[in-house]
DNA sequence: CGGACTCAGTTGCAAAGCGAAACTGAAGCT
DNA sequence: AGCTTCAGTTTCGCTTTGCAACTGAGTCCG
């Protein structure tokens, strides 16, 4: 099986990783939720080299997940850059959680080198993920994942 | 750069991306939390390379994501089995969070074919993200990173 | 006991992907 | 006119995939 045929899979984790799951992919998105905007931006950021950036910047601007668009950056000059779309800034939790992930268990002796502040609040936050009803934290194994409306029929569709 | 020097990288989420980000990782992650067990479960449940398996369950036993070890099928019959380590179910709110983003994104026209029910309240459930403090949603442009404990000076440590 | 089967990989090979550096072309700056 | 910056593309050698075949330990069948 190649790696690009998980994007056909009848499986939103399948779907996405195969989005995702290329190397860099994530460095890519770290740049851009530090602001990242041009190509030159995501090349100091990430350190990829450049015909690799060249090709992934293309796949998530595919994928909608960035956009590329021209910009001023003074009267005259014109450039382009990459910014995160909605379902770019949607992918925040994804990234949050992976960061609180490695700060517990990626081997950082000396704590966290980033903490974030919620606003909002003003606190250092760690979030969780709690059930939109309950407001429970969810936890893996008090979930069932069950059928959707998009499942499959058990015999195979056309 | 090489995609391995991420690992050393003073950033959670380049550490966790350089451990997570290859091809078919996720994959592999989806596959155990489904209840896979032995290398040919994953074999089925991924479609991947056996060799690229072999390859990918080594690292992420390495990184104590996985556990591998021997388990008794019957009463003669030893075989070995992958299984989460705590760390590894530790991922379980990136793994939910890359479903609900590929449920809402990644294009499927007659819903999500898959949905998770919180069985401690029942519901079906779409789990976000929240402050520990607050307890309101956590949005992108809410959070201000600040360096942490783990924080390099800013002349690069030894 | 001998042969077939299953599990869990390893090996070999062609094709694809990656990394570094050089090159291109448009646009601006001096 | 010549130099620089931006945003890539091209080239080339090396590494990683994907697939199939092979290995070797343990099991089951007659």
């Amino acid at each position: 099986m190649r790696h690009e045929e998980l994007l056909e899979a009848n499986c939103a984790i399948s779907r996405t990783s195969a989005m995702l799951g290329e190397r860099w992919v994530f460095a890519i998105l770290r740049a851009a939720y530090f602001r990242a905007r041009t190509f030159e931006d995501y090349l100091e950021a990430t350190g990829i080299a450049r015909n690799v950036l060249a090709d992934r910047l293309r796949n998530l601007v595919d994928f909608g997940i960035l956009e590329r668009r021209p910009y001023e950056e003074s009267a005259k000059r014109k450039r382009s850059e990459y910014r995160l779309t909605e379902a770019g800034l949607d992918l925040y939790p994804v990234i949050v959680s992976m960061m609180e992930w490695g700060n517990k268990h990626a081997g950082f002796l000396d704590g966290p080198p980033v903490v974030l502040r919620h606003t909002t609040c003003g606190e250092i936050t760690h979030p969780h993920m709690v059930c939109d009803h309950c407001g429970e934290e969810v936890l893996p194994r008090e979930v069932e994942p069950l059928p959707g409306p998009g499942a499959e029929p058990a015999s195979k569709r056309s």
